[in-house]
DNA sequence: CTGATTAACTTGTTGTAACATGTAAACAAG
DNA sequence: CTTGTTTACATGTTACAACAAGTTAATCAG
């Protein structure tokens, strides 16, 4: 065990090991995690902390609670009733994914800035085109912390999303954050998609956060607006 | 107390109390409140109750927490935060709007689609510039239908957000319905907004429903993507 | 008067205990 | 086979107690 975890209260502890069981896969999403009783045996703690770090989960939106039934692992934070804003994001029908460029390096600092790394942390970055159709309707930047982007560097030359690949690996989402705006097409961008530069695109800024909250991905993608459909709806 | 009270758990009422403690003045923004100990004799229930009352509060952003000092209600009673979904859109500070023209007809018809007119209804119809800082920072088509824009017509010239002044004259909604895309400024729009034609512009197309599920509002409204802000947040 | 120390607060952490209440599977009765 | 009941087990609520640790203001030494 670290130091800094030496000195943190338990129920942190005993926080960041339940995460952790789930980064391992040792708890899945939708499964019951072990009841508060066989908690308090493994860990050797009272209820009173426990309750404390299973609460705190519950807040952060990992584990979901129900008075009489057992604690389960979120299956994922999206499938929510009630919320007041439901995104919808679709687009074309067969969808593939072509990779342009992969490499592992330590340079990136605007991307490793966003994926909260040090300067001598490296990432894993992707240069795709994502296809509808056979047809390419976006471009765009991919980077991927080391731990994550070695798990799945191979799907992300396969899969058009890369968040199943993630889940299969255990690595499970908390939040999503996308900050929508337009850009003008770039030289190299109109080529890629069989443009002219200078088309209006749709800019899409993404960084995803892991269930410890550490970022997971971070991307940077511009959809030809034809082929885009994104709809935020507000209400019940 | 109401019969609904007297079956609530003890840290519900009290922190039911405690909200009517700050809307009724006793406890302002800013003040500290009771310590833990004096609310203890206070409500005559144990310190758990009592910090499970606060603890909601402080989740809730009602309340503020600081280890060794007495806790406080929060000066600006802090956003909602965390809820999935949701989108914010945020832009500058000295906000206002400009109309260039406006008038009533009975063209329009793509428009008065949208709206669910019928051929022969009147659409009033607005075009606004809205500024941010006297900067112009979006141009603006604004579709209501006849009976909507006869109440708000006034406002339309003087509000930037409409919303308002419609729930003023109890026209309230239910449902909000965003479309985003993004398109390059004509020469027109570009002259409104003090750009280079084919500029990239962030496109928003937005249906309103009013709470009968009759649309009470169209619009059509391009961003400056530099004085823009749509961020979207999934999960929790 | 200044500056370090202390005393008296505050909230934070953790344990123990008892009872309340919701859930679902096992079971019994029709 | 369906329905109602029991029962074991889950989380929720509440109380009491002790100590940890941060903050602030009074106190005291220089």
């Amino acid at each position: 065990m670290s130091d800094e975890q030496r000195k943190l209260p338990l129920y942190l502890q005993i926080k960041n090991k339940m995460v952790n069981n789930i980064k391992e896969g040792a708890w899945k999403p939708g499964e019951a995690i072990p009841s508060e009783n066989r908690l308090i045996e493994q860990y050797n703690v009272s209820r009173t902390t426990i309750r404390q770090s299973i609460r705190e989960l519950v807040q952060d939106g990992v584990l979901e609670t129900r008075r009489g039934t057992p604690t389960r692992v979120r299956q994922t934070p999206k499938e929510e009733e009630g919320n007041p804003g439901v995104v919808h994001h679709e687009l074309g029908e067969e969808l593939s994914v072509q990779v342009l460029r992969s490499d592992q390096c330590a340079d990136r600092y605007y991307a490793k800035g966003e994926l909260m790394l040090d300067d001598i942390d490296e990432v894993f970055f992707f240069e795709r085109v994502r296809m509808a159709d056979a047809r390419p309707i976006a471009y765009q930047q991919l980077f991927l912390p080391k731990p994550v982007g070695e798990k799945v560097k191979d799907d992300a030359a396969k899969m058009f999303d890369i968040f199943p690949a993630l889940g299969m690996h255990d690595v499970h989402y908390k939040n999503i954050k996308e900050t929508v705006s337009a850009s003008n097409a770039t030289q190299y961008e109109a080529d890629i998609l069989g443009l002219i530069p200078g088309e209006a695109l749709v800019d899409i800024e993404r960084t995803t956060l892991g269930i410890d909250g550490i970022p997971i991905e971070y991307s940077r993608t511009k959809y030809i607006t034809s082929a885009f459909n994104y709809r935020i709806e507000i209400g019940r």
